[in-house]
DNA sequence: TGCAGTGTTGCTTC
DNA sequence: CGAAGCAACACTGC
């Protein structure tokens, strides 16, 4: 479940392994995964194209390419990427072959890799998928600007501000809970963050965006820019299968407050945890210190 | 064994 | 128009 910080996390990795690098073959275990052309087509538009940058958007993975041309990766809910530097080969099942490999590459999870780019250096960048949900679209400059266009602001950038915030909050009388995980409203917060965040700020994930107090606010605004940044210094978070470029896991799972922490005990007051669904999603709060 | 739960997004329905 | 519900998929846990 890549949301803010896990993507930042592969972007950040990706940087240092694979920037400059240049594409010489695309093997797709399942062709499915890329969305809106042929693979034909794809495969002609990428092969041989450079990786001049690599950025993120909200949980989309931005991959820069020499003919003008974007890669979108979203990794919906299990989808990650992997790069391998040592000399080896896959098998036709996509199971990675080979000496010297990270144990995450020999995981009966590797199962699970749907496409792989060949690089420069005998590098290969793998996107691992179990659900089959993760896409990637290739766009032009045009194209990438309408689909980023819909989306809220980035909250661990300098434009984020207090009044940017409440102003985007304070639009709408859904629940708050709702509210944070909508990408048009704030860019890269999922459930795992929103619920972290609704803890740490002490608000019932129910209130209505709009009836939220003004010490409210300020102290979901405070709580958002602090789990989202705590979260990245850990390296994500690992509950289901995230993993960084390399295939090691974050640690914020063992910090987490509520997250998918049902019938345990409230750290702060000792109440326990509970689950309730809002807008068709799962909640985690504790219901002495939220109300 | 069977079915709810998992989390993201876009599409359909009201 | 907005809100709600569900499908896409594959696996886990009760």
């Amino acid at each position: 479940m890549p949301e803010l910080p896990e993507v930042e996390i592969i972007k950040k990795g990706l940087l240092k392994k694979i920037l400059g690098e240049r594409i010489l073959d695309v093997n797709t275990l399942f062709s499915g995964i890329v969305k809106g052309i042929s693979i034909g087509r794809f495969k002609k538009e990428v092969i041989n194209r450079k990786i001049i940058d690599i950025r993120r958007r909200g949980k989309n993975l931005l991959l820069f390419l020499d003919n003008g041309k974007i890669l979108v990766i979203h990794f919906k809910l299990t989808g990650h990427a992997l790069v391998a530097s040592s000399d080896f080969e896959v098998d036709k099942e996509g199971r990675w072959l080979g000496e010297n490999l990270h144990p995450y590459f020999l995981d009966p999870k590797n199962q699970f890799i749907r496409i792989i780019f060949l690089l420069t250096s005998n590098k290969k960048l793998a996107i691992s998928d179990l659900r089959k949900f993760a896409y990637i679209k290739l766009f032009s400059q045009k194209e990438l600007e309408r689909f980023l266009k819909e989306y809220g602001p980035e909250p661990l950038e300098k434009d984020f501000s207090f009044e940017v915030f409440v102003k985007r909050i304070q639009k709408s009388q859904a629940p708050i809970k709702k509210v944070l995980m909508d990408q048009k409203i704030i860019a890269g917060i999922g459930n795992i963050y929103s619920d972290e965040a609704l803890f740490e700020a002490k608000i019932n994930p129910l209130t209505k965006a709009n009836n939220l107090e003004k010490e409210q606010l300020k102290n979901l605004y405070k709580a958002i820019i602090e789990v989202l940044k705590k979260a990245l210094a850990e390296k994500g978070t690992s509950i289901s299968d995230f993993r960084d470029i390399e295939g090691k896991k974050g640690n914020y799972d063992l910090l987490r407050k509520v997250y998918q922490r049902k019938g345990e005990r409230c750290f702060i007051c000792g109440r326990k945890i509970e689950r309730i669904k809002i807008g068709g999603r799962s909640a985690h709060f504790c219901p002495n210190c939220q109300k």
